[in-house]
DNA sequence: GTGAAAGCGCTAACAA
DNA sequence: TTGTTAGCGCTTTCAC
């Protein structure tokens, strides 16, 4: 790796000078070319690491996801990247697998790496994120919210489980059952109460019996399925709060012969790489990429010295019929 | 951010031995003490950028893969990232969407960020990387080739082809179709050229009409199945070169109310998040996470300074039905 | 517009 | 075992 001074030599200028062009502050023009010759000719890349040193702030921002295998957070992450990357900034993507260690562990590095700021879509458990706020390192909450003081963005939760329900409903189901998320996640509260007070509201009895928690896998849907299904007298619908357990419960349906939508499935989420026709599930479609855009528009005002008063951005969700793709 | 020598003078003892303590360098058990106890006070995080402006080198793995939105990837970097952490190592993942230029850029990122390594899905074209290994930047190539002398991971991708369509012969199909990927990724040509020598073998007529090309995605899929099933006499099964194009094969089927295992369906790959009912659909399951797995212990290898000639670990596919999950 | 020089925080000789 | 010191490659005053 060429440095700095060997371009500066080359050139026949002064490090300061290549440094100058490098970062375009203002140098005469044929300094510029003699510069640019030099450095092609030895392939000089500045180094990063020096210049961070020194400027105590980088390009780069770290994204945190629990679970780098749900579609739902590669297409939020597609949208982070997208924005960051019209803006230059490179994402350093960061799988916590809803551990808080781990999550703890990736905040330490974007802190001691400087990066520019971090979008979080955190852990179960608040995490520790005074040492980067301390340093004006600017964090956006995504999908869950924090207990923080931070910009967050999050979706109407409540609606998507209202809208699920009810559309199970409006198709004439009515022992309808729901697959909530862990019980520690707000946002799973949320989805779990617009399925509970759709159902109340509505006066179907015994409904409370339909409810089951799981961890947002396809393997607890699943389990969750079959247990609904065991039941003595059970449900002729469901609503799962996320993706994922909507894939497990169709596979335990497919499994026990059972089609829909003569059995109403109601998914918050998209169902990922679904070969079912169309029109045999309900899906609640969650703006995921979007929600990745906007948080990353958010961090970028941030990085780029925004003070006011932490912002809630509340996206809606969009009921969908699986179309014909 | 407090720094190595405002942690000495609280604990009265130099800078030097601060980095000691933290490097594991031997330092005497009461020292040890006092300047944790000081780090601790001052939520002390070693500055990440001087320590590698200072070694040159650092504990972070570059991944880059071509779409993180397809689940084999995912699985893949499940992979790396399992086996990197054990030792230590942080992975930084890099989407590059298939781009040359995004590659490039990726790579010139590693280089200039003085990375421990990288490990590479090569997008279509061969990148230059001599700007990586003149530094002693060790590179692996992980599921495609590269045209350079570094150490790779691929699959047995002839063997998976051929799988696929004995299975399907097997089955009593006899008119079987293939999508493959792109013309210029060698791994595609090879899945291909299992189904073709098959084919041949079998000695079907006319099925060299039956081939089509697609972009590995699940758009490209369903055109190319469409494609097919329009044919003056269409196939009466297909083998798809990878998982997405198989999902959009199987959109393209359940449009047209045509369902397996009636017409046959063979995918290289294993289908996402699958609610098809078990036994329906031939998967010749490549082995994601165990490549990503492999590529990280060969990387970690040469980071730690092995020096021995380039290999190429090739991992068999597993020849699987989809399975009751 | 340009150069000289200091210093970002750390580690690794070298000396003691 | 410990401290002193130089320097990694860059940016940025401060002079000119």
């Amino acid at each position: 790796m060429s440095t700095i001074y060997e371009v500066a030599t080359l050139a026949g200028v002064s490090p300061a000078t290549v440094s100058r062009v490098f970062n375009g502050h203002p140098v005469s023009p044929e300094k510029v070319s003699s510069v640019r010759a030099a450095a092609a000719q030895l392939h000089f890349t500045p180094n990063r690491s020096a210049k961070r040193l020194r400027t105590q702030s980088s390009e780069l921002i770290a994204l945190l996801i629990p679970d780098i295998e749900n579609p739902f957070f590669t297409a939020l992450a597609r949208g982070v990247e997208d924005r960051a990357q019209e803006a230059g900034f490179s994402i350093v993507l960061c799988n916590t697998d809803d551990e808080p260690e781990k999550e703890t562990r990736y905040l330490d590095i974007a802190n001691s790496e400087d990066m520019a700021g971090v979008i979080l879509a955190p852990a179960a458990e608040d995490g520790d994120i005074s040492h980067l706020t301390d340093r004006g390192r600017p964090v956006v909450a995504v999908d869950r919210n924090t207990g923080l003081d931070i910009d967050s963005v999050m979706v109407d939760n409540r609606a998507a489980g209202t809208w699920a329900t009810t559309a199970l409903l409006d198709a004439g189901h009515r022992r309808i059952a729901c697959i909530a998320g862990p019980l520690d996640l707000e946002d799973t509260e949320e989805r779990g109460l617009g399925w509970r007070t759709t159902m109340r509201r509505r006066g179907e009895p015994g409904f409370e019996s339909l409810l089951r928690h799981a961890d947002y896998r396809v393997e607890g849907g699943r389990a969750a399925m079959n247990e609904l299904l065991a039941l003595r007298e059970p449900p002729d619908a469901v609503v799962t709060t996320n993706n994922l357990m909507g894939v497990g419960a169709l596979q335990a349906l497919a499994a026990a012969g059972i089609t829909p939508p003569e059995f109403g499935v109601a998914v918050v989420g998209e169902l990922p790489f679904s070969t079912l026709p169309p029109e045999a599930i309900t899906e609640v479609r969650l703006p995921a990429r979007h929600l990745g855009i906007t948080a990353a528009s958010l961090l970028l005002d941030r990085i780029a010295g925004d003070t006011q008063p932490a912002r809630t951005v509340v996206l809606r969700a969009e009921l969908a019929r699986r179309a014909a793709r």
